[in-house]
DNA sequence: TGTACATCAGTGAACGCGCGTTCACTGATGTAC
DNA sequence: TGTACATCAGTGAACGCGCGTTCACTGATGTAC
């Protein structure tokens, strides 16, 4: 249901407005796609009049950069739920990569959002930040304790960077419905991407990770 | 110089002006980015009223679609051109991965484009359809002439779909300017490129296709 | 406990903008005779 | 070779639209005394 179908039972002040927006913009990127995705849109599906926004972000752009705050949120959790999954170290990697993937796939907007709203900023993405927290920490973290003592730095880097591209690529050519058929023949969407990442090779544990 | 200038010169009939328009967008793209195409925007730097292209073109998207043909027609381009680099045939996919890759740092609008326009119309972009002469067939033809007669077909789309995914993720990735940093340190974009190439499996000559 | 008042978080109307597209038109071209 | 006329490929003004943002305002809340 429609936040504006409620307005009536709704007080005049909202009480936590800003995270009803960030609501709202998500149900409008799930419901219809990020080109839909206005400040009135936004506000509308808020069932708020359009000038309310700025009362708890300067501009757009803010707002958008607290739904993709989210979303790096939620991906960071799915990837971290993957070594949940795991059996051991050497299958992590390919847990990881496949949370990812599945996380796209089920936010496929949201997703979209979450690298453009970077973009328009010449930033990096938040989850691609070097926060030690960040979502791409993570995967460089897995790397490390995978590789031995004797991998450089350098490889490392250029392994989760690689691992990220293949992971972001798959993201972003899997939504293309031209694909169904041959993932049936595979037996489904999870044993597709998993076919994917064996031919990648860090997704391969029993590969060394040195080039 | 923008077309506009040399109105006055012009003959009340164009001659060419399909090819014209097509061209404008592309240097809309080139200058100002993607958000900057609009059909108006097309018309007045091609120096014409903004009824014109619709002598030329059903729609908007017709248009656009001209100009991401454009687009594929000079990748298949450069990827055809790999083969002129390639030492040998084990060699070849990380040229065509490289040439794929630094097509989409010349033309970064123009690529994005490339997608966009097919996403829009829920189809497979033209240089992935299964069109023989398409970009991806060549990349799968290429899987099929390194593995070997005992490897499955299936496995040769796959490699195809993951070498395709990991060329595209790098592409995006590689516009971010955070990692200009790290490619100092390697050499440069190329080195950069060939770093990150070098751990996705089926850039690596000397490890056979299969999984 | 009651009251004055500052502050906060909404409203709704308006602004200017650029967009895609349509329309009646007109200038140029090519063809039939 | 000249002329009538259909067709083609432009023009420019207008349409309605949704957008981001601003503004003067007002209702609700909380705090000082």
């Amino acid at each position: 249901m429609s936040e504006a179908a409620i307005a009536e039972t709704r007080p005049y002040h909202h009480g936590d407005l800003r995270r009803a927006l960030v609501d709202a913009a998500r149900r409008i990127l799930e419901n219809e796609g990020p080109s839909a995705l206005s400040l009135r849109a936004v506000a509308r599906e808020a069932g708020v009049s359009p000038a309310a926004p700025y009362h708890h972000f300067k501009d757009k752009g803010e707002l958008l950069d607290a739904v993709a705050h989210v979303g790096w949120d939620m991906l960071g959790d799915c990837m971290t739920g993957a070594k949940a999954r795991a059996a051991d170290l050497a299958a992590l990697m390919t847990e990881i990569g496949v949370s990812y993937v599945q996380f796209s796939q089920q936010h496929p907007a949201l997703y979209r959002v979450m690298y453009d709203c970077s973009r328009d900023k010449d930033e990096l993405p938040e989850g691609m930040q070097d926060n030690e927290d960040s979502a791409y920490c993570l995967v460089r973290e897995t790397f490390r304790r995978v590789a031995g003592p004797e991998v450089q730095e350098v490889d490392i880097e250029l392994a989760t960077i690689a691992a990220w591209c293949a992971a972001h690529g798959l993201a972003e050519m899997s939504t293309f419905k031209q694909f169904e058929g041959l993932k049936e023949g595979l037996g489904g969407e999870e044993a597709f991407l998993r076919g994917v990442l064996g031919h990648l090779g860090m997704f391969q544990p029993s590969r060394p990770l040195k080039t």
